[in-house]
DNA sequence: AAAACGGGGGC
DNA sequence: GCCCCAGTTTT
């Protein structure tokens, strides 16, 4: 039988294979946890959450903090002393703007320190449920094997993707996009065998006929 | 447009 | 040992 390798069901034969589930939607720990995992991996993300929560419970208590005490808190994960310092600066302007609440508003996300395009989207849909494409390496790579998009911009894939994916698709894509690129889809030596859209993958088509 | 941040893991 | 990682900010 026949794949159909429209992209919006390839999409959702990716986020059915490779579903991410969100057991944290409070916005403000999301918004924290984002950025932490900025240019970080999973597991180190992940430990240095547990670490900044089990000592500090919300925004007044980060914005109080010193920077240097939370780096250190961190630094076991991998951290660096600018992410700390991000994530004390954004409590304390959330606090100082909005009562220590995340805003809903993309524009207003993007005034605030350290929150860029990726995770102010990530933030809007994990804990708003609001329609958004975070177009993080992940997304940007399997979007240009796939032949979704040809650009070396993650700014022309995000606008390319909006144009491309049914609206309903721009939340889960995200989350299992990067399931799938740290499984199966690897930045390098990727492991087309046990992938489940490599038929509609242009990418792997070229490698196959290269032989 | 490119550098800087940065410790940990894959190879 | 070298390169990369759910990016963003600064130069």
């Amino acid at each position: 039988m026949k794949i159909d390798c429209k992209p919006n069901e390839v999409a959702r034969r990716i986020i059915q294979a490779f579903p991410r589930e969100y057991n944290e939607r409070d916005p403000f720990r999301v918004l924290v946890n984002t950025i932490l995992s900025q240019r970080t991996r999973d597991e180190n993300t992940d430990e240095a959450s547990r670490r900044l929560f089990s000592k500090y419970k919300g925004p007044a208590s980060i914005a109080n903090a010193r920077a240097e005490d939370l780096y250190e808190l961190v630094r076991p994960a991998g951290m660096y002393r600018q992410k700390a310092e991000r994530i004390v600066s954004v409590a304390r302007e959330l606090l100082k703007r909005y009562q220590g609440k995340v805003p809903s508003e993309i524009h207003k996300l993007l005034e605030l320190p350290g929150v860029g395009r990726k995770t102010a989207n990530i933030v809007l849909n994990v804990s708003f449920g609001i329609p958004a494409l975070a177009v993080d390496t992940h997304v940007h790579r399997i979007s240009n094997r796939l032949g979704w998009v040809k650009t070396k911009m993650p700014e022309d894939t995000e606008r390319e993707l909006t144009n491309l994916l049914e609206e309903e698709l721009w939340g889960p894509i995200n989350g299992s996009m990067v399931e799938f690129g740290r499984k199966l889809c690897k930045p390098r030596k990727p492991l087309c065998d046990n992938c489940p859209v490599k038929q509609c993958c242009d990418s792997y088509l070229a490698s196959k006929n290269s032989y």
